[in-house]
DNA sequence: GAAAAGCGTAACCTACAGGTTACGCTTTTC
DNA sequence: GAAAAGCGTAACCTGTAGGTTACGCTTTTC
């Protein structure tokens, strides 16, 4: 939690959205120094918010958003009142149960499930 | 979103989950002094996390639950692969449609309304 | 109206987060 | 195999977050 406090490393965390990157290309999207962007990685690495792989000379990060579920999760509490989380599995059984309905009457809604 | 990185500014905003509390009750449950938790509250209050009322001599603090609602939206790009929030918009969006098309069928489903 | 209750603020101190420069290690390149 | 590329770490410096004590201002109480 402390881990996502920092805006730096918030914006690597987008930027890892994308796919894997380098550090190298990591540090160059910042004004600050290289080794401070190191550091900023080795919160997240060590937060368990990001994987690292050794590829050749440079070092490849991965974002690995299981441990923002957890936060998510505490979220829930405060967004919803309560069993927010649980709310939400609800729509999606709701959800996949309409697909599966819609399906059977018609062949055509599905070019739609691609789009939803 | 730097407010809710202090472990006790967590705890106090978990307190008020359960309604308003005065400045001396929240300070009684933690171990740093009142002042301390004082300051706490001022940050919360700035964040726009918390409300305050003047009442008497004691000052209650209320939940505004409002701005957390922001930081699950920039949650919502991690738990999710993209668009999460929109899937999530989605997914409502079809559950009350679901919920109209079933009312005009059976009636019998009401009951189910508070339910999910 | 004096005392006590309930809070906030100011002043001060300390730990630490976050920045920089210097340095060293591995891997690629020529 | 020497040079360069790509990163991490160590050492150091500074600002600030978070703690404490001292103090002052209302509002209740007797």
């Amino acid at each position: 939690m402390q881990a996502i406090a920092d805006p730096v490393r918030r914006e690597i965390l987008v930027m890892l959205r994308g796919g894997r990157l380098s550090a190298g290309r990591i540090a160059g999207h910042f004004r600050i120094s290289r080794p401070a962007v190191s550091r900023h990685l080795r919160v997240l690495r060590q937060s368990g918010l990001v994987r690292d792989e050794l590829v050749g000379r440079q070092r490849l990060y991965e974002l690995d958003a299981g441990q923002l579920t957890e936060l998510a999760v505490w979220l829930g509490q405060f967004v919803r009142p309560r069993g927010w989380e649980h709310r939400l599995d609800a729509l999606e059984t709701e959800v996949y149960r309409t697909r599966r309905e819609r399906r059977t009457r018609s062949a055509a809604d599905q070019a739609k499930e691609n789009t939803a």
